[in-house]
DNA sequence: AGTGCTGTTGCGAAGATTCGCAGGTGCTAC
DNA sequence: GTAGCACCTGCGAATCTTCGCAACAGCACT
């Protein structure tokens, strides 16, 4: 469990403290196969753990702090509820969510890439356009069960 | 308040039906000089009209409505609190937020029209990229103050 | 103009997320 | 190893948003 040098590393290096609740965290995170909602995630670290009792508004917090320190994205979709992700350092890839049936796919987009220097030229903005999340209608929901979404 | 028949045909043309409500607050979100929050519309709606009595569900409701009508945009920001905007027909720009000191500002940002079909050839979702709201620090910011998100 | 179907609304409750505060603990300096 | 500072945590409360249900009201048809 603590043998999560990476995780470690990336906290201290950051200049924030190394703590318990967030090396359990992140290391639950880290290790799921898919995005995660904080709930999953306090009850994933309670598991491994059960002594572990870490409070929920520990869970937002760290989660919260790693997407500051892009150790981690935060999904934002239509569902209500936030998901997270693990980002393996050096990788990018982008969310496409579609708003009819809710479904999340992950795609790679060269094209971002643009959008960030342009951003930067235009307004100096230091844009994160890595793990963003995008809205949409899928191929499926298009076909004619999306209802009145026609343009 | 009633003379808005671009909202009018717009919300009847896609199938809905016409509520004062729906008028009311669309129309408030469409005079808007900035982005509004559902709390401010509500507000604006019974500033107009103290005998509008409508409900914060509604407005919501009306706003998820009219963004899935692409009417309007949403912007969720880290800050808590969804913000809504009114689309002008076939104009489209984007937002970047700053994740120090929160202010938004807006771009326009033509290497997103290519994602947008670089989307679709990868897996036939149809995004929505328009109105886009991306995460990143601000040039003032970044300057300094921005405290541990350097890279 | 009247009638009926079904989408909408209002209300209250539930769920998700953030905030404030007091106490605990990691890290640094001795 | 110890002391101290400031960051973190846990808890509970506040806030924002969504949900479920019964009543209401558009819209289409007569």
């Amino acid at each position: 469990m603590s043998c999560e040098p990476e995780i470690a590393q990336a906290v201290r290096d950051r200049g924030r403290r190394l703590t318990i609740q967030r090396v359990k965290i992140l290391s639950a995170l880290r290790h799921a196969s898919e995005h995660q909602s904080a709930e999953q995630i306090l009850a994933h670290v309670r598991g491994d753990d059960p002594l572990a009792d870490i409070s929920l508004s520990t869970v937002y917090r760290t989660l919260e702090t790693a997407t500051a320190l892009r150790l981690a994205s935060e999904l934002r979709g239509a569902s209500g509820t936030a998901l997270y992700e693990w980002n393996e350092p050096g990788t990018s890839h982008h969310h496409v969510e579609c708003r009819s049936c809710g479904r999340t796919e992950s795609v790679e987009l060269a094209s971002l890439a643009l959008a960030e220097a342009e951003i930067r030229e235009h307004s100096g903005f230091e844009a994160d356009i890595r793990h963003l999340s995008i809205p949409g209608l899928c191929a499926g929901c298009r076909g004619g069960a999306g209802g009145a979404a026609g343009e």
